[in-house]
DNA sequence: GCCGTTTTCGGCCCGACTGTTTTCAGTCG
């Protein structure tokens, strides 16, 4: 059983256990077990054979055990008695707001609810009203929280939140009321997905700003109005909170609701090792016996400082992740990420000649208008015949009239010309050599035979790792966030080869795609593996998505020197000569 | 279940909001 499966069945475990009321400490063992998994780089057979799973913190030797069973055997009977035990429905069930662990339990062994269905039953029928510890409001919003589970469950694409979160940023700042005003949560994180929305406001008056936040146009149900937090959900079922704080407090609260919860957590513990404990209020004075704890005395407003009274260097928000920023923020090692004011140009975008809606003159203009020196243009190639494209002559023709554009002197942008052709089920390039030779670079992309094994779509981009006139490899897992997974395909191999080959792989950054993860950059990078961040533009607003994938850079610890776009058009046409 | 230059036992981050209660449990982030 490969590790992703052994992630998944580590979580369903922590939810089986909360299912049956088992302790809560044990359950988060299994959690953070998962992700201490999940986020492993090495192959999990090797650290297996050498023994060295019980060195990773956060796996214990029970967890060993059944990793190391799962591994082999791909069952583990604990696990299965544990799903035997606990009905399937009600793992479902705690997708409804307002219901945990202990409420499901409590449905399920006092009235005998055991699917979503029942419970709308039960609720429908006075029976959970009836249930000490719930009452008419809990019946009512479990119906409206059956009704609506689709939308709650939803995540969204960073750059729709970022789209909703911008005006009502700038509305809050509006308010006179408002001394501060920043989104919080994964959105300032820059995680690919956002659940939903957080903000944090610092006033002396908090009702009006409070009244203003729920009473925005395009809010279709207030979920909590309290006197420091309310919420509220959008018609897209985006769910968006607002929290007010005094200003002294707005640094430990913008921290606090930035997270992550992993990094919050160590950055607690930490505290605490050094006599203090931390919240989203505050710092405090960790009290002796019986002594109330007392206040720090010097004012922290920023979260630079925050960091820098606990020893830190500041962490950008971006590596808040709790993998290792932390020790790295100590030691100030941290990373000088790369910018979007360090992106000179980028690779793999189309134009009408393919399945793109603008011309090259358009999107030349396009790459000046964002303060570019060079644009790389890379159409399909004919495989991908949906999307129109470019058989041999077809390119050829193509080169012809980039060539022409560049000679004209019509634009300051240097074209680049490029292709985006087919990796075959086989591994076999889409075009002749003679026709990759005769252009600037090649992006090579898998777009047919998805269901490949995964040692079969392994060894097929390896292939084309190793062809000669291969630049770099895009989109390497061709998932779709929230519609399509990846495909199989073992990338630390993936990985390895483009290291050897000294080819390039991109951050495609689409916010559909953002492929490759962040969560593979860092240690991908210090490896020696070069990035290019492209936007796979298919229109001249297309070309503002780098900003996605400078993100995504970011959050896998880039610095400059990594990514092949930070270099001026020399830079670029030196790394493209040196494999010809 | 995990972890340890105070530790191999006894802790495990912290607080607001809600709905249910007459002081709190559960949920959420």
């Amino acid at each position: 059983m490969n590790k992703a499966d052994i992630v998944d069945i580590l979580e369903d475990i922590a939810v089986l256990l909360e299912l049956k009321g088992d302790n809560p400490f044990k359950i988060r063992a299994y959690s953070s077990g998962a992700r201490v998994l999940e986020m492993m780089e090495e192959d999990l057979g090797d650290v297996i054979a050498e023994e060295r799973l019980d060195a990773i913190k956060g796996i214990g030797s029970a967890l060993v055990d059944k990793i190391k069973t799962l591994y082999a055997t791909g069952e583990l009977e604990y696990y299965t008695k544990l799903r035997e035990s606990v009905a399937p429905g009600l793992i479902e069930m705690l997708e409804i707001p307002g219901l945990g662990g202990k409420k499901v339990k409590k449905l399920h062994d006092a009235i005998g609810v055991e699917s979503i269905d029942a419970l709308q039953a039960a609720c429908e029928s006075g029976e959970v009203e009836a249930l000490k510890g719930f009452g008419k409001k809990s019946a009512e919003k479990i119906l409206s929280g059956i009704a609506n589970r689709a939308a709650y469950a939803k995540r969204h694409h960073w750059w729709n939140a970022r789209e909703v979160a911008e005006p009502i940023l700038e509305g809050l700042r509006s308010l006179s009321q408002v001394e501060r005003a920043e989104a919080a949560g994964s959105l300032r994180r820059l995680r690919e997905t956002v659940g939903d929305l957080d903000f944090i406001v610092a006033t002396a008056e908090p009702k009006p700003v409070m009244d203003w936040f729920v009473e925005q146009d395009a809010v279709q149900e207030v979920t909590a109005h309290g006197a420091t937090k309310s919420s509220v959900r959008f018609e897209s079922g985006l769910q968006a909170d607002l929290r007010v704080v005094p200003a002294e407090q707005f640094a430990f609260a913008l921290h606090h609701f930035t997270g992550s919860k992993e990094h919050n957590v160590a950055l607690r513990q930490r505290a605490l090792a050094r006599g203090y404990s931390l919240s989203e209020w505050g710092l405090s004075q960790k009290g002796e016996e019986g002594d109330p704890p007392t206040e720090i005395p010097d004012s922290i407003t920023t979260e630079k400082e925050l960091f820098q009274f606990l020893g830190l260097a500041e962490i950008p928000p971006e590596l808040r992740e709790g993998l290792g920023e932390i020790d790295s923020a100590e030691a100030q090692q941290l990373p000088n990420l790369v910018r979007p004011a360090d992106i000179r140009g980028v690779f793999h975008n189309h134009t009408t000649a393919s399945d793109g809606r603008a011309t090259i003159e358009e999107m030349a203009a396009a790459a000046e208008a964002l303060g570019w020196d060079y644009l790389g243009l890379a159409d399909h190639s004919k495989a991908s015949f949906q999307a129109k494209g470019l058989d041999d002559t077809r390119v050829l023709k193509q080169l012809e009239s980039i060539r022409a554009f560049n000679e004209s002197g019509e634009s300051p942008v240097h074209i680049f010309s490029g292709i985006e052709c087919d990796i075959l089920p086989d591994g076999s390039l889409d075009l002749e050599d003679a026709t990759l030779n005769a252009l600037d670079y090649a992006v090579m992309s898998v777009h047919s035979s998805f269901s490949q094994s995964e040692e079969e779509m392994t060894a097929r981009v390896i292939r084309a790792i190793e062809h000669p006139a291969t630049t770099m490899l895009g989109h390497p897992t061709g998932r779709i966030l929230l519609r399509r997974e990846p495909y199989k395909i073992d990338l630390q191999k993936v990985i390895d080869a483009a290291i050897a080959n000294r080819v390039i792989i991109e951050i495609n950054a689409n916010p559909h795609r953002l492929d490759m993860d962040w969560r593979l950059w860092r240690r991908a990078a210090g490896r020696g593996l070069m990035c290019a961040i492209n936007p796979d533009a298919h229109s001249m607003e297309g070309l503002s998505y780098f900003d996605a994938g400078v993100n995504i850079a970011r959050k896998g610890w880039l610095e400059k020197e990594q990514v092949l776009n930070s270099r001026d058009c020399i830079g670029v046409q030196h790394w493209f000569n040196q494999r010809k």
